[in-house]
DNA sequence: CTTATTTGACCGCT
DNA sequence: AGCGGTCAAATAAG
């Protein structure tokens, strides 16, 4: 993926191109499916709001284009307002959560940092979203404000392998089932690896493993295309940045890249969502699969959205997981080429949002291993 | 025994 | 000085 997308990105055009020309499918595709849907239950204002969804995220993509063409040394102060029309204009949180964003990046060394929100299905106040990668904790404080407190982990790989990623997770005060994740550098160890020999071992996921259900179903791109497009859409929102795409584009090469999607997201509704991935998988408890996380700037301008607007679009097993299953795929392949992990995480959550640091090269949701393992 | 979590202290930044 | 983030000793769990 780093290749793919960073070069997508990097490219600045060639990937914004791509980007559009899928988008542009799906917007059709989206047509031609209201077209044939029967005009109640819905169906067709449904249809139609999906198409206003691919239409924003074309919109997007086309702002990011512009605004990477013209990064050199401007800002993205111009960037993707488009966008905002039909989601309510949040201009102003956006921008609020844009400085936000950047002073969180500023804060510590230069590493990628991005936020996603994670919903658990039941609110079960025990609960704390996995994303299926192995992490340890090492700190936990009260935060100013917050009712909850936030907790503070690092890559189980860290001393073993020298792995820098950290997250945060922070339950929202708003709702009990949502958690605010706010990851930090890439993982650059090997628990992707390990996390499909453990996941296809155990049989919890029925899911195929995330390269080769890319393949599949990269011949079918349709009904997951909406979900796409709102991943899309953070993706988008990500970076802009010069500095991001030169990041992306020396991202990881490395055989082992460290991000890489998540597969099997979802849809839930075609409002304003972005993208979502869950996978339907076994499990008891909740386990996501998230979307993957933009790898370029988060920038604000997504369409629509504030930084509280949690779109999650959770499902459990909704019989269109095949659907889901393209989307992860095309996912993956707009973001993550070539490797990316799979997951199979267990049930649903959400990714939410993604706010890359403008300098990022773009985050790692790198696959995983079942948590345990050596910590040195 | 090994590994993970908890938790108060410490550090750096604003 | 306050706050967020990290460290590391103590403790718990497997």
């Amino acid at each position: 993926m780093q290749d793919g997308g960073a070069g997508a990105d990097g490219g600045g055009g060639n990937g914004v191109q791509l980007l559009l020309t899928i988008l542009a499918d799906g917007e059709e595709q989206a047509r031609q499916l209201g077209e044939l849907l029967p005009d109640d239950d819905g169906y067709r204002a449904a249809s139609r709001r999906l198409q206003c969804t691919l239409g924003r995220a074309v919109a997007v993509a086309r702002a990011v284009e512009a605004a990477s063409a013209s990064s050199r040394g401007t800002d993205r102060s111009d960037s993707p307002r488009s966008a905002d029309e039909s989601s309510g204009g949040t201009a102003a949180a956006a921008d609020a959560q844009e400085r936000q964003a950047v002073l969180l990046c500023k804060r510590r060394k230069g590493l990628p940092r991005w936020t996603a929100k994670f919903r658990v299905p039941d609110a079960n106040l025990e609960a704390t979203p996995d994303d299926g990668l192995s992490w340890r904790k090492y700190g936990q404080k009260d935060i100013l404000g917050a009712k909850f407190p936030r907790g503070y982990y690092r890559c189980t790989y860290r001393n073993a392998q020298g792995c820098p990623a950290t997250k945060q997770v922070q339950r929202s005060d708003a709702d009990l089932c949502v958690f605010d994740v706010t990851y930090q550098g890439e993982h650059t160890c090997h628990q992707r690896q390990q996390r499909h020999h453990a996941s296809s071992a155990a049989t919890q996921s029925p899911l195929p493993q995330p390269q080769q259900q890319q393949r599949e179903e990269q011949d079918h791109p349709a009904a997951g295309m909406q979900l796409v497009v709102m991943g899309f859409k953070d993706v988008l929102k990500v970076d802009t940045t010069e500095a991001a795409a030169a990041a992306a584009l020396h991202g990881h090469d490395d055989g082992a890249s460290p991000f890489c999607f998540p597969s099997v997201p979802f849809v839930h509704h075609a409002g304003e969502a972005p993208a979502a991935a869950f996978s339907p998988s076994a499990g008891s408890g909740y386990d996501f699969s998230s979307a993957a996380p933009p790898r370029h700037c988060p920038c604000p301008l997504l369409a629509g959205g504030s930084y509280d607007d949690v779109y999650d679009y959770e499902r459990r097993r909704a019989p269109g997981a095949e659907s889901s299953s393209e989307l992860a795929e095309v996912v993956s392949r707009a973001t993550a080429p070539a490797g990316a992990g799979g997951l199979d995480y267990a049930s649903l959550y959400q990714y939410h949002q993604a706010e890359l640091d403008p300098h990022l090269p773009f985050p790692p949701f790198g696959g995983t291993g079942p948590s345990h393992g050596p910590y040195q």
